[in-house]
DNA sequence: TTGTAAGCGTTATCAC
DNA sequence: GTGATAACGCTTACAA
């Protein structure tokens, strides 16, 4: 492999000055005198070369190797089908480029090798962390905040130390279930989109109790069902829910993807959606709105999401100690077809 | 941050040995003697230290940064929808992980920066690199094969050098446009996934041409139409198509992402699929078989071709040369309720 | 304003 | 079998 090895060096006796120069000229160090005519030596030469610092001796002498590590706690399964990650992906690649940086990707088991990022971390392969779907019984999470590492959690740690962004759960699904309620819908089931142990899934089961409550509506845990992330176990539990013989007008399904696998279920029962039943999801994945019928859901930020992670954990890496640990980003109704509302036709531009 | 600082040399210390010995031990290094009792001291005393080598300095002295790359060559726009993604970064990663080696992950806009990934490689920041979405005219790859960097194209470039790995895109939309004719259709339209430039589009487009030829069907140009990637798209082309005034009782969308923007098209006409339509996908996303009809579609091994590329690139890496540099992989029709052939209900476990 | 020289923490090449 | 010692290519005091 006869790469063109460009040394620092080479750039350095090409311009005609040290490797100091070189060094202080390509990373235009702040509060250092250099002659213009210098500089431009220096960076032609640099030009003309190809020269590209080599990222390990750089890391090296510097102790930051200006790579970010994305690390997703999941499941294989939970991957394959999981937009919101390329959403997220999106905003995150972004930011980080902006910042000159790279991303390195992980995904993580839950079941096994939580290690894993600590390694990353001893390794200095990476400077700072993101950590989606962190889980409170994972006891490698305090390694990093003994050693004060920089990181953003993406989701929630209720009461832990950790900075984190994370979308109003409970807000979203109180939202949505309220839609539902001033609808005239009494009975109202509930599919969450993973089990409790997950603390979105508890934030949004609560945010639907507390929306009943509100109303004075009495909470039916019969009406509750547990999903796992995908289609198929919306599937399962929309047919449980109807084969239970539990009476209900409309259903809170916790999650786009589940709520597909939930409709699937209603169509096959002979039900229509909104006409037997209402249904409201949350996610509003891309395709939400060109399934049938065109689901009434609530929007998740995603790619904001990413991008203010991502911005926290630059400030982070710079020092800085922004006074506020948890930020919590807002939802939004949109309003389709799935509840009834709007039966008038589909509206692209939405 | 107090990072405890641990070095070889703290291990080498700790077991009374040199770092050398320790280098040898740690790495494993083939065709060298150490006697037992000290290579265990090593490792008790790296065990007990918690030591992690620092990958810069590893990288530096090895040439070698344990770090592949994917790179992916899309707009911004793609991307966030773009469920085929996480199922190959799923398999990707197992196989990375597997080899003990990590993944860089860069979006790259095919408009511009196309240089990112020379640069990934001339740092030697990365191994190997995975490029997804190619196109003929980045000038950049030609760099890639001029240095022989371990390159593997998850995509075709036909004509090129490149070792690459993709799906039989042609015989994928003959085999989708056959099921159609099989059934008896003779006026079949063509929505395409994406614009021509895009070699799977255009071959997809000529496997569909293929068929109707085979089958004696004159191909009709009026009857097809680009999208581009997305459910928008495919709404658009299938009402532009349904406003023509074309005659056509079926459809092949190239991609089950366009298809879900078709149908709703076709829905808001007030077309029924199957019975006033007939309509075959391509991709099998995971959604597919949830949305409504359950979507008849071919299937694309998508974690299997990610599996396939990173083999072929760790081998690429150990230095050896495959002989066959081109990998197509087969695909398989997907029959459920959109072409009308299975319309007694659905099939959860197919 | 620029150059010298000492690290950074490994791996690799030799001697012993 | 094991240990000095020299790279690896860069950053960064400290001098000049």
């Amino acid at each position: 492999m006869a790469v063109n090895r460009v040394t620092s060096q080479d750039v350095a006796d090409r311009a005609g000055v040290s490797r100091t120069t070189v060094s202080l000229v390509l990373n235009n160090v702040p509060g250092i005198q250099i002659s213009d005519t210098t500089r431009q030596r220096v960076l032609q030469a640099a030009e003309e070369l190809n020269y590209v610092p080599d990222a390990a001796a750089q890391a090296l002498a510097s102790r930051q190797s200006q790579v970010i590590g994305l690390v997703l706690i999941r499941t294989p399964d939970q991957i394959a089908s999981d937009i919101f990650l390329t959403q997220t992906l999106d905003g995150l690649i972004k930011s980080v480029h902006k910042a000159g940086m790279r991303l390195l990707i992980d995904i993580i088991d839950p079941e096994h090798q939580e290690e894993t990022y600590l390694h990353l971390m001893r390794a200095k392969r990476i400077d700072g962390i993101i950590l989606s779907g962190p889980r409170s019984n994972d006891e490698s999470l305090n390694a990093l905040l003994d050693v004060d590492f920089p990181t953003v959690l993406l989701g929630q740690l209720p009461g832990s130390q950790f900075y984190s962004v994370d979308v109003d759960n409970r807000a979203a699904a109180h939202n949505a279930a309220t839609h539902l309620l001033n609808l005239g819908h009494r009975r109202i089931a509930c599919i969450t989109n993973a089990p409790l142990s997950y603390t979105a899934a508890n934030d949004r089961l609560s945010g639907y109790r507390q929306a009943l409550e509100t109303a004075g509506v009495p909470f039916d845990p019969p009406l509750v069902r547990f999903a796992e992330f995908d289609p198929e176990s919306g599937y399962e539990q929309m047919n449980n829910l109807l084969e239970s013989g539990s009476d209900f007008s409309a259903a809170f399904v916790a999650s786009d993807l589940v709520a597909y696998g939930a409709i699937a279920a209603t169509r096959e029962h002979g039900l229509r959606i909104p006409e037997d039943m209402a249904l409201v999801g949350l996610d509003d994945l891309p395709f939400s709105r060109f399934i049938s019928p065109p689901l009434t859901t609530i929007r998740l930020p995603a790619i904001e999401l990413a991008r203010i992670a991502t911005d926290l954990l630059f400030r982070l890496l710079q020092g800085e100690q922004p006074e506020q640990k948890q930020i919590i980003l807002g939802t939004e109704l949109v309003v389709r077809d799935s509840c009834g509302a709007k039966l008038h036709g589909y509206a692209p531009h939405q």
